[in-house]
DNA sequence: AACAGTTTTGTGAACGATCACAATTTGGTA
DNA sequence: TACCAAATTGTGATCGTTCACAAAACTGTT
């Protein structure tokens, strides 16, 4: 193989190492047009002419070219990158209490299959949740990445200072979970729909005692999947709602399950507000005795990879995560290449009905 | 707050929008040094004045001052990128059969926490298996992205047509579960050890008849383990071994477990291979009647979330995925730095030991 | 055949940093 | 005080691409 040597424009005499491999010169020389020529087509100009575009495009892929993203930034042009934020404190505590997070695979797969499809790429930044320094946390990103679009996630889809900040750059920015859609790109699932498709399986089982157990009061999701679960109850013709005040992790659930079975009338079935607080009604019941789905029905939001092996599987709403990232990610490529704005976007759910609601099978 | 306007050098004459924010020119003005000293301050070099210094560090804060990325690839230097390729194939798969992806979810946090906090940024990207594309794709992606360092994951770690792709561009490549380390860093854990660690475990709470559900045979990890599993049985003076092939699945996972089962002298302990398989074991001991973990210990390798939250809670070897990827991130900077090079790595594993193995609590 | 209008192609400047090298300042010694 | 070496600072070139603008090559019409 041909060493990768090439002189500089100056007039330097010795031969120059060449820090990278194929550039656009050298396919602009091995068909005879300039650098500018091959730059439209590989930006899809519709002015060149087909049977130049045609040699071009074989040159590119004999020599094997692809773009340097940093010239092509450093050009004035796009950055071809989605920059997603998290949170750093949320990340950071559920890796310390090996929580793991469904949340991030499903983001990765989602945002990387849909950037990778058009050439684009995802970038995770950590960020902290307190305004100032997330402000100033997203400022370095951008400063650093120049990113072309940004997806905040919760809690950082909620936070103004970020959402202007990208306003006033001019940055495209999708939020998750968010279901304003005025100025930025809001991808979301039905909450209330969810919830409510969960109540009507457990009332077409015959149901009638269900509780719901909540993850956080101020959490938004929260109050909907509430107004959801109790806007069906209503529709069953049934009066009381039993709503317990869980925090999402598993002690604080079994504890709240425990007093509403230790109750005068105890649920038949109850809706956790994500797999954790599902988890610790299967222990719950089997610390009391009771069967399920015999003697009590469990339903979950969240449906991470786990709940398919739980004694017995569980029923579960599935938060399509990974269908909203790859979603956000389109739009906002969209944004940048002149289709589309802003918007509301709601991803549909599924409900994956497993034996911890009486269905045998999955 | 006043309009980013910058006069161009050139004789253009009207106003300028200004592509991006604060840039180094703009830090040396306003200290009144050249963009070539601001520079040593930002890249640590000894020769600048310390008072000099220390009135570039605090204009550096003051204007918010970040560098760009782009511009320093493009100046020459570092990309101050780690690139992590992942199997394109087996992430499709992992999230077509909904199986999740915690491996993922492990290199995003530590990979992440380890290059921001030396400044440097983890991009992920998706490869295929096959020789050719594999190097096709990783030689795309170094074009693309030009990383200072590349992390190969399984099973991408073993193929030497990336090895030498990377040797070739004089990159620094990382392996994860790689054991050689003569011209890569190569960053494992023991898998061996681990086994008989887990395997003695049994032993010492009296289990005589252990079993050991392979993943594959073709897996040089399960291969490693089998070995460490049958040094733990000779060295408690156990002779008869009781291997089961499996494919890391829960079905074929759920027949072998109950062909053993089902056999002359069945086990009174299992070890799986992966959490799947050992939801497997406990499915299949549901289904026999046997208590766990009275009848049948069971002992998993991986220690996904969801492991925490069975009935009973699965003791279980932790794979430390982080530990490992932030491992060989610190370890390619410092290359990149010039402090030092190729080199095996072994980080510890640890036993987690939760009830299904007769230890009651977590 | 000449013209105007459109399509296609090419050229120099710019992006924001680092590198290589040159110029200047500083400090110690004769 | 003068001089040399070391430490510090500055200048022009460069990376690979796109932008803005100019030039050239095609159209179709008169």
């Amino acid at each position: 193989m041909q060493p990768l040597v090439k002189r500089g424009a100056s007039g330097y005499a010795g031969p120059m190492i060449r820090r990278s491999g194929v550039t656009i010169e050298d396919v602009a020389a091995a068909v005879g047009v300039s650098r500018q020529t091959v730059s439209r087509v590989i930006n899809g100009s519709p002015n060149v002419k087909p049977a130049v575009r045609e040699r071009i495009d074989a040159a590119i892929e004999a020599l094997g070219y692809v773009p340097n993203l940093s010239a092509r930034r450093m050009g004035g042009g796009r950055s071809y990158v989605v920059l997603a934020i998290n949170d750093r404190a949320r990340t950071i505590e559920n890796w310390q209490a090996r929580r793991g997070n469904d949340y991030v695979d499903q983001m990765l797969f989602g945002g990387m299959t849909a950037c990778e499809a058009q050439g684009w790429h995802l970038v995770f930044e950590l960020v902290d949740t307190l305004a100032v320094p997330a402000r100033r946390g997203l400022a370095n990103a951008l400063a650093s990445l120049r990113p072309d679009g940004v997806i905040l996630t919760p809690p950082h889809c909620d936070n103004p200072a970020l959402v202007d900040l990208l306003a006033e750059r001019g940055i495209p920015c999708a939020r998750i979970g968010h279901r304003d859609g005025a100025d930025t790109v809001d991808v979301y699932m039905d909450e209330t729909g969810a919830a409510a498709a969960a109540t009507r399986h457990l009332v077409a089982l015959g149901h009638r005692r269900i509780a719901f157990i909540a993850g956080a009061a101020n959490y938004g999701g929260s109050a909907l999947r509430i107004a959801g679960y109790r806007a069906a109850l209503a529709e069953a013709g049934i009066a009381e709602d039993l709503v317990g005040d869980g925090d999402f992790h598993f002690e604080t659930a079994e504890r709240v399950i425990g007093a509403l079975l230790s109750g005068d009338a105890p649920p038949t079935a109850v809706i956790a507000d994500n797999d954790e607080m599902a988890f610790a009604a299967l222990h719950m019941a089997s610390a009391r005795g009771l069967r399920v789905p015999e003697d009590l029905a469990v339903v979950s939001f969240e449906d991470t990879p786990g709940v398919r092996f739980a004694v017995p599987p569980l029923t579960a709403i599935r938060q399509p995560v990974a269908e909203m990232i790859a979603h956000a990610c389109n739009r906002l490529i969209a944004i940048v290449e002149g289709k589309g704005g802003p918007g509301r976007h709601e991803i549909p759910f599924e409900l994956v009905c497993r034996a911890s609601t009486g269905r045998v099978g999955d």
